[in-house]
DNA sequence: TGGTTATAATTATCTTGCTTATTATAAGCT
DNA sequence: AGCTTATAATAAGCAAGATAATTATAACCA
Protein backbone atom coordinates (compact mmCIF):
# COMPACT_ATOMS: atom_id res chain seq x y z
CA UNK A 1 0.00 0.00 0.00
CA UNK A 2 1.97 3.18 -1.19
CA UNK A 3 2.38 6.16 1.37
CA UNK A 4 -0.07 8.87 -0.26
CA UNK A 5 0.75 12.00 0.31
CA UNK A 6 -2.53 13.90 1.74
CA UNK A 7 -1.28 17.28 1.39
CA UNK A 8 0.02 17.21 -1.32
CA UNK A 9 -2.62 15.08 -3.32
CA UNK A 10 -3.03 17.45 -5.95
CA UNK A 11 -6.25 16.68 -7.55
CA UNK A 12 -8.02 17.66 -3.92
CA UNK A 13 -5.55 20.90 -3.97
CA UNK A 14 -6.91 21.74 -7.15
CA UNK A 15 -10.33 21.13 -6.22
CA UNK A 16 -9.78 23.45 -3.00
CA UNK A 17 -8.26 26.21 -5.35
CA UNK A 18 -11.25 25.89 -8.04
CA UNK A 19 -14.03 25.56 -5.08
CA UNK A 20 -12.37 28.74 -3.45
CA UNK A 21 -12.69 30.85 -6.72
CA UNK A 22 -15.85 29.91 -6.93
CA UNK A 23 -17.31 30.56 -3.68
CA UNK A 24 -14.63 33.82 -3.59
CA UNK A 25 -16.80 35.34 -6.60
CA UNK A 26 -20.08 34.23 -5.77
CA UNK A 27 -20.10 35.88 -2.49
CA UNK A 28 -18.92 38.87 -4.41
CA UNK A 29 -20.98 39.11 -7.48
CA UNK A 30 -23.76 38.11 -5.07
CA UNK A 31 -25.02 41.98 -4.82
CA UNK A 32 -25.21 41.53 -8.29
CA UNK A 33 -27.68 38.55 -8.28
CA UNK A 34 -25.42 36.66 -10.48
CA UNK A 35 -23.30 33.39 -9.68
CA UNK A 36 -20.19 32.95 -11.56
CA UNK A 37 -21.71 30.12 -13.81
CA UNK A 38 -24.38 32.46 -14.80
CA UNK A 39 -21.73 35.59 -15.60
CA UNK A 40 -19.89 32.72 -17.54
CA UNK A 41 -22.88 31.90 -19.73
CA UNK A 42 -23.78 35.73 -19.90
CA UNK A 43 -20.11 36.35 -20.73
CA UNK A 44 -20.02 33.87 -24.03
CA UNK A 45 -23.44 35.58 -25.04
CA UNK A 46 -22.40 38.55 -24.86
CA UNK A 47 -19.25 37.61 -27.59
CA UNK A 48 -21.95 36.29 -29.63
CA UNK A 49 -25.63 36.70 -29.18
CA UNK A 50 -28.50 34.15 -30.82
CA UNK A 51 -26.86 31.12 -30.20
CA UNK A 52 -28.62 27.77 -30.21
CA UNK A 53 -28.72 26.22 -26.87
CA UNK A 54 -27.00 22.54 -27.48
CA UNK A 55 -24.23 25.18 -29.67
CA UNK A 56 -23.80 26.76 -26.30
CA UNK A 57 -23.58 23.90 -23.83
CA UNK A 58 -21.12 22.49 -26.21
CA UNK A 59 -19.01 26.26 -26.09
CA UNK A 60 -19.24 26.21 -22.17
CA UNK A 61 -18.72 22.36 -22.01
CA UNK A 62 -21.40 21.68 -19.60
CA UNK A 63 -24.41 19.26 -20.57
CA UNK A 64 -27.26 20.69 -21.98
CA UNK A 65 -29.51 20.19 -19.08
CA UNK A 66 -27.32 21.54 -17.00
CA UNK A 67 -27.46 24.81 -19.57
CA UNK A 68 -31.27 24.38 -19.66
CA UNK A 69 -31.44 25.43 -15.86
CA UNK A 70 -29.34 28.16 -15.63
CA UNK A 71 -31.01 29.88 -18.60
CA UNK A 72 -34.38 29.15 -16.82
CA UNK A 73 -32.67 31.14 -13.74
CA UNK A 74 -31.53 33.78 -15.78
CA UNK A 75 -34.26 34.28 -18.08
CA UNK A 76 -36.87 34.24 -14.98
CA UNK A 77 -34.07 37.33 -14.08
CA UNK A 78 -34.75 38.93 -17.54
CA UNK A 79 -30.89 38.94 -18.12
CA UNK A 80 -32.25 36.96 -21.58
CA UNK A 81 -34.79 35.76 -24.03
CA UNK A 82 -35.49 32.50 -25.34
CA UNK A 83 -36.83 32.33 -28.94
CA UNK A 84 -37.95 29.81 -31.45
CA UNK A 85 -35.72 29.47 -34.41
CA UNK A 86 -38.06 30.26 -37.55
CA UNK A 87 -36.16 27.51 -39.35
CA UNK A 88 -35.91 24.63 -36.87
CA UNK A 89 -38.74 24.29 -35.08
CA UNK A 90 -37.06 22.23 -32.31
CA UNK A 91 -34.46 25.30 -31.92
CA UNK A 92 -34.45 28.03 -29.40
CA UNK A 93 -32.25 30.91 -29.96
CA UNK A 94 -30.79 32.85 -26.77
CA UNK A 95 -30.46 36.60 -26.71
CA UNK A 96 -29.16 38.97 -24.24
CA UNK A 97 -31.35 41.59 -22.98
CA UNK A 98 -30.39 45.34 -22.06
CA UNK A 99 -30.46 45.04 -18.85
CA UNK A 100 -27.00 42.78 -19.39
CA UNK A 101 -24.11 45.26 -20.21
CA UNK A 102 -24.33 47.46 -17.19
CA UNK A 103 -23.90 44.62 -14.93
CA UNK A 104 -21.07 42.96 -17.01
CA UNK A 105 -18.95 45.83 -16.19
CA UNK A 106 -18.79 45.01 -12.40
CA UNK A 107 -18.38 41.17 -13.02
CA UNK A 108 -15.50 41.79 -15.37
CA UNK A 109 -14.42 44.11 -12.39
CA UNK A 110 -14.46 40.89 -9.45
CA UNK A 111 -13.28 38.29 -11.85
CA UNK A 112 -10.36 40.64 -12.62
CA UNK A 113 -9.85 41.36 -9.09
CA UNK A 114 -10.13 38.03 -7.80
CA UNK A 115 -7.74 36.37 -11.11
CA UNK A 116 -5.27 38.97 -9.29
CA UNK A 117 -5.57 38.06 -6.19
CA UNK A 118 -5.30 34.38 -6.95
CA UNK A 119 -1.86 34.87 -8.84
CA UNK A 120 -0.49 37.33 -6.63
CA UNK A 121 3.29 36.47 -5.94
CA UNK A 122 3.59 34.47 -9.26
CA UNK A 123 5.53 36.19 -12.27
CA UNK A 124 4.32 36.22 -15.46
CA UNK A 125 6.39 33.29 -16.27
CA UNK A 126 4.62 31.33 -13.75
CA UNK A 127 1.50 32.38 -14.82
CA UNK A 128 2.05 31.34 -18.06
CA UNK A 129 3.53 28.15 -17.07
CA UNK A 130 0.53 27.22 -15.05
CA UNK A 131 -2.11 27.84 -17.69
CA UNK A 132 0.04 25.96 -19.94
CA UNK A 133 0.42 22.81 -17.89
CA UNK A 134 -3.63 23.02 -17.22
CA UNK A 135 -4.31 22.99 -20.65
CA UNK A 136 -2.04 20.09 -21.09
CA UNK A 137 -4.30 18.20 -17.94
CA UNK A 138 -7.72 19.07 -19.74
CA UNK A 139 -6.11 17.79 -23.10
CA UNK A 140 -5.37 14.91 -21.24
CA UNK A 141 -8.26 13.93 -19.48
CA UNK A 142 -10.98 14.89 -22.75
CA UNK A 143 -8.70 12.02 -24.65
CA UNK A 144 -9.13 9.81 -21.98
CA UNK A 145 -11.09 7.19 -23.78
CA UNK A 146 -14.45 7.61 -22.32
CA UNK A 147 -16.36 4.16 -20.00
CA UNK A 148 -19.88 5.03 -20.88
CA UNK A 149 -20.51 8.57 -20.79
CA UNK A 150 -23.07 8.94 -23.66
CA UNK A 151 -23.57 5.03 -24.72
CA UNK A 152 -24.23 3.13 -28.34
CA UNK B 1 -13.33 47.29 -22.15
CA UNK B 2 -9.93 44.95 -21.57
CA UNK B 3 -9.84 42.63 -24.14
CA UNK B 4 -10.31 39.04 -22.36
CA UNK B 5 -8.81 36.03 -23.57
CA UNK B 6 -11.61 33.48 -22.99
CA UNK B 7 -9.52 30.35 -24.13
CA UNK B 8 -7.03 30.99 -21.34
CA UNK B 9 -8.79 32.23 -18.41
CA UNK B 10 -7.37 30.29 -15.62
CA UNK B 11 -10.35 30.40 -13.65
CA UNK B 12 -12.24 28.49 -15.90
CA UNK B 13 -9.58 25.98 -17.05
CA UNK B 14 -8.90 24.96 -13.30
CA UNK B 15 -12.65 24.58 -12.64
CA UNK B 16 -12.64 22.42 -16.15
CA UNK B 17 -9.72 20.49 -14.76
CA UNK B 18 -11.29 19.90 -11.83
CA UNK B 19 -14.30 19.21 -13.06
CA UNK B 20 -13.22 16.67 -15.70
CA UNK B 21 -11.20 14.77 -12.70
CA UNK B 22 -14.21 14.59 -10.31
CA UNK B 23 -16.76 13.30 -13.14
CA UNK B 24 -14.23 10.78 -14.14
CA UNK B 25 -13.45 9.31 -11.33
CA UNK B 26 -16.85 8.95 -10.03
CA UNK B 27 -17.95 7.39 -13.37
CA UNK B 28 -15.02 4.77 -12.54
CA UNK B 29 -16.11 4.76 -8.71
CA UNK B 30 -19.82 4.25 -9.33
CA UNK B 31 -19.46 0.47 -9.45
CA UNK B 32 -18.21 0.05 -6.32
CA UNK B 33 -21.15 2.79 -5.33
CA UNK B 34 -19.24 5.73 -3.81
CA UNK B 35 -18.13 9.20 -5.55
CA UNK B 36 -14.82 10.92 -4.66
CA UNK B 37 -16.18 13.15 -2.98
CA UNK B 38 -17.53 10.22 -0.18
CA UNK B 39 -14.20 8.96 -0.53
CA UNK B 40 -11.97 11.06 0.50
CA UNK B 41 -13.90 10.98 4.09
CA UNK B 42 -13.21 7.78 4.23
CA UNK B 43 -9.40 8.23 3.12
CA UNK B 44 -9.64 10.21 6.06
CA UNK B 45 -11.08 8.83 8.88
CA UNK B 46 -8.59 5.41 7.49
CA UNK B 47 -6.13 7.82 8.72
CA UNK B 48 -8.10 8.98 11.67
CA UNK B 49 -11.10 6.88 12.80
CA UNK B 50 -13.14 8.49 15.16
CA UNK B 51 -13.08 11.73 14.42
CA UNK B 52 -15.92 14.38 15.62
CA UNK B 53 -18.00 15.52 12.74
CA UNK B 54 -16.90 19.10 13.50
CA UNK B 55 -12.89 17.94 13.30
CA UNK B 56 -14.04 15.86 10.10
CA UNK B 57 -15.70 19.17 8.49
CA UNK B 58 -12.15 21.79 9.39
CA UNK B 59 -9.77 18.59 8.09
CA UNK B 60 -11.88 18.55 4.93
CA UNK B 61 -11.99 22.06 4.59
CA UNK B 62 -16.30 21.62 3.88
CA UNK B 63 -18.86 23.20 5.71
CA UNK B 64 -20.54 21.20 8.44
CA UNK B 65 -24.06 20.50 6.56
CA UNK B 66 -22.20 19.30 4.14
CA UNK B 67 -20.37 17.04 5.54
CA UNK B 68 -23.25 15.82 7.58
CA UNK B 69 -25.59 14.84 4.74
CA UNK B 70 -22.09 13.08 3.23
CA UNK B 71 -22.16 10.96 5.90
CA UNK B 72 -25.50 10.74 5.70
CA UNK B 73 -25.26 8.17 2.62
CA UNK B 74 -22.51 6.91 3.58
CA UNK B 75 -24.36 5.62 6.96
CA UNK B 76 -27.02 4.49 4.73
CA UNK B 77 -24.63 2.76 2.85
CA UNK B 78 -22.86 1.31 5.90
CA UNK B 79 -19.52 2.40 5.00
CA UNK B 80 -19.70 3.92 8.15
CA UNK B 81 -21.57 4.28 11.80
CA UNK B 82 -21.83 7.30 13.68
CA UNK B 83 -21.79 7.21 17.99
CA UNK B 84 -22.37 9.62 20.26
CA UNK B 85 -19.90 10.78 22.47
CA UNK B 86 -20.06 10.09 25.58
CA UNK B 87 -18.77 12.76 27.26
CA UNK B 88 -19.96 15.86 25.58
CA UNK B 89 -24.10 14.81 24.81
CA UNK B 90 -23.61 17.77 21.38
CA UNK B 91 -20.71 15.63 19.55
CA UNK B 92 -20.92 12.93 17.49
CA UNK B 93 -17.89 10.73 16.56
CA UNK B 94 -17.77 8.89 13.38
CA UNK B 95 -16.43 5.17 12.86
CA UNK B 96 -15.38 3.28 10.03
CA UNK B 97 -17.29 0.13 9.38
CA UNK B 98 -15.31 -3.14 7.89
CA UNK B 99 -16.71 -3.31 4.87
CA UNK B 100 -14.54 -0.18 3.89
CA UNK B 101 -11.32 -1.44 3.77
CA UNK B 102 -11.93 -3.88 0.60
CA UNK B 103 -13.04 -1.37 -0.99
CA UNK B 104 -10.44 0.81 -0.42
CA UNK B 105 -7.55 -0.80 -2.13
CA UNK B 106 -9.96 -0.28 -5.73
CA UNK B 107 -10.45 3.07 -4.98
CA UNK B 108 -6.63 4.17 -4.49
CA UNK B 109 -6.29 1.96 -7.55
CA UNK B 110 -9.02 4.68 -9.41
CA UNK B 111 -7.62 7.71 -7.70
CA UNK B 112 -3.52 6.51 -8.92
CA UNK B 113 -4.42 5.90 -12.62
CA UNK B 114 -6.28 9.07 -13.09
CA UNK B 115 -4.00 11.16 -11.60
CA UNK B 116 -1.40 8.68 -13.62
CA UNK B 117 -3.31 9.95 -16.67
CA UNK B 118 -3.95 13.43 -16.14
CA UNK B 119 -0.31 14.24 -15.52
CA UNK B 120 0.69 12.27 -18.70
CA UNK B 121 3.59 13.88 -20.42
CA UNK B 122 4.51 16.37 -17.21
CA UNK B 123 8.33 15.83 -16.13
CA UNK B 124 8.89 15.71 -12.26
CA UNK B 125 9.71 19.04 -12.25
CA UNK B 126 6.70 20.56 -13.37
CA UNK B 127 4.39 18.06 -11.22
CA UNK B 128 5.79 19.75 -8.25
CA UNK B 129 6.03 23.00 -9.57
CA UNK B 130 2.11 22.77 -9.85
CA UNK B 131 1.51 21.65 -7.12
CA UNK B 132 3.49 24.34 -5.49
CA UNK B 133 1.84 26.73 -7.62
CA UNK B 134 -1.51 25.20 -6.33
CA UNK B 135 -0.50 26.01 -2.72
CA UNK B 136 0.11 29.22 -3.08
CA UNK B 137 -2.94 30.51 -4.79
CA UNK B 138 -4.86 28.34 -2.66
CA UNK B 139 -3.05 30.67 0.60
CA UNK B 140 -4.07 33.62 -1.63
CA UNK B 141 -7.39 32.77 -1.67
CA UNK B 142 -7.47 31.48 2.32
CA UNK B 143 -6.01 35.29 3.17
CA UNK B 144 -8.69 37.07 1.56
CA UNK B 145 -10.62 39.42 4.03
CA UNK B 146 -13.87 37.38 3.49
CA UNK B 147 -16.87 39.37 3.15
CA UNK B 148 -19.60 38.11 5.12
CA UNK B 149 -18.88 34.73 5.59
CA UNK B 150 -20.06 34.23 9.66
CA UNK B 151 -20.90 37.27 10.41
CA UNK B 152 -21.29 39.11 13.18
C1' DT C 1 -44.55 8.30 -48.87
C1' DG C 2 -43.49 6.20 -44.67
C1' DG C 3 -40.41 4.31 -41.27
C1' DT C 4 -36.14 4.76 -38.90
C1' DT C 5 -32.62 7.38 -36.96
C1' DA C 6 -30.77 11.61 -35.12
C1' DT C 7 -31.11 15.93 -32.71
C1' DA C 8 -32.97 19.91 -29.49
C1' DA C 9 -34.86 20.80 -25.44
C1' DT C 10 -36.83 19.51 -21.25
C1' DT C 11 -38.05 16.77 -17.09
C1' DA C 12 -36.73 13.91 -13.38
C1' DT C 13 -33.47 12.47 -10.08
C1' DC C 14 -29.07 12.36 -7.61
C1' DT C 15 -24.90 14.51 -5.51
C1' DT C 16 -22.29 18.06 -3.48
C1' DG C 17 -21.40 22.52 -2.46
C1' DC C 18 -23.08 26.76 -0.09
C1' DT C 19 -25.76 29.89 3.42
C1' DT C 20 -29.09 30.63 7.03
C1' DA C 21 -31.66 29.13 10.80
C1' DT C 22 -32.84 25.90 14.59
C1' DT C 23 -32.10 22.82 18.48
C1' DA C 24 -29.57 20.91 22.07
C1' DT C 25 -25.91 21.16 25.06
C1' DA C 26 -21.65 23.15 27.19
C1' DA C 27 -18.89 26.69 29.00
C1' DG C 28 -18.13 30.92 31.17
C1' DC C 29 -19.23 34.68 34.12
C1' DT C 30 -21.36 37.39 37.91
C1' DA D 1 -27.47 29.24 40.67
C1' DG D 2 -28.72 31.49 36.59
C1' DC D 3 -27.89 34.22 32.40
C1' DT D 4 -25.29 34.76 28.31
C1' DT D 5 -22.39 33.16 24.90
C1' DA D 6 -20.38 29.54 22.21
C1' DT D 7 -20.45 25.15 19.91
C1' DA D 8 -22.18 20.53 17.58
C1' DA D 9 -25.26 18.83 14.69
C1' DT D 10 -29.09 19.15 11.74
C1' DA D 11 -32.78 21.07 8.76
C1' DA D 12 -34.24 23.94 4.99
C1' DG D 13 -33.50 25.91 0.77
C1' DC D 14 -30.78 27.22 -3.40
C1' DA D 15 -27.34 26.46 -7.21
C1' DA D 16 -24.83 23.82 -10.41
C1' DG D 17 -23.01 19.77 -11.97
C1' DA D 18 -24.12 15.02 -13.68
C1' DT D 19 -26.99 11.02 -15.97
C1' DA D 20 -31.21 8.91 -17.81
C1' DA D 21 -35.53 9.31 -19.92
C1' DT D 22 -39.15 11.86 -22.61
C1' DT D 23 -41.09 14.70 -26.22
C1' DA D 24 -41.09 17.06 -30.42
C1' DT D 25 -39.20 17.72 -34.72
C1' DA D 26 -35.85 16.98 -38.63
C1' DA D 27 -33.28 14.32 -41.59
C1' DC D 28 -32.44 10.32 -44.06
C1' DC D 29 -33.39 6.52 -46.94
C1' DA D 30 -35.72 2.75 -49.39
Amino acid sequence: MEREDLDRNFGFILNDVSRLMRTTFDRRAKSIGLTRSQWWVLTHLYRRDGLVQAELAEILEIERPTLGRLLDRLEAKGWLRREPDPGDRRVKRVYLTDEVKPAMKSLRRIAADLRQQTLDGLNEKERERLVDILIHMKTNLLNLPVIDKNKT
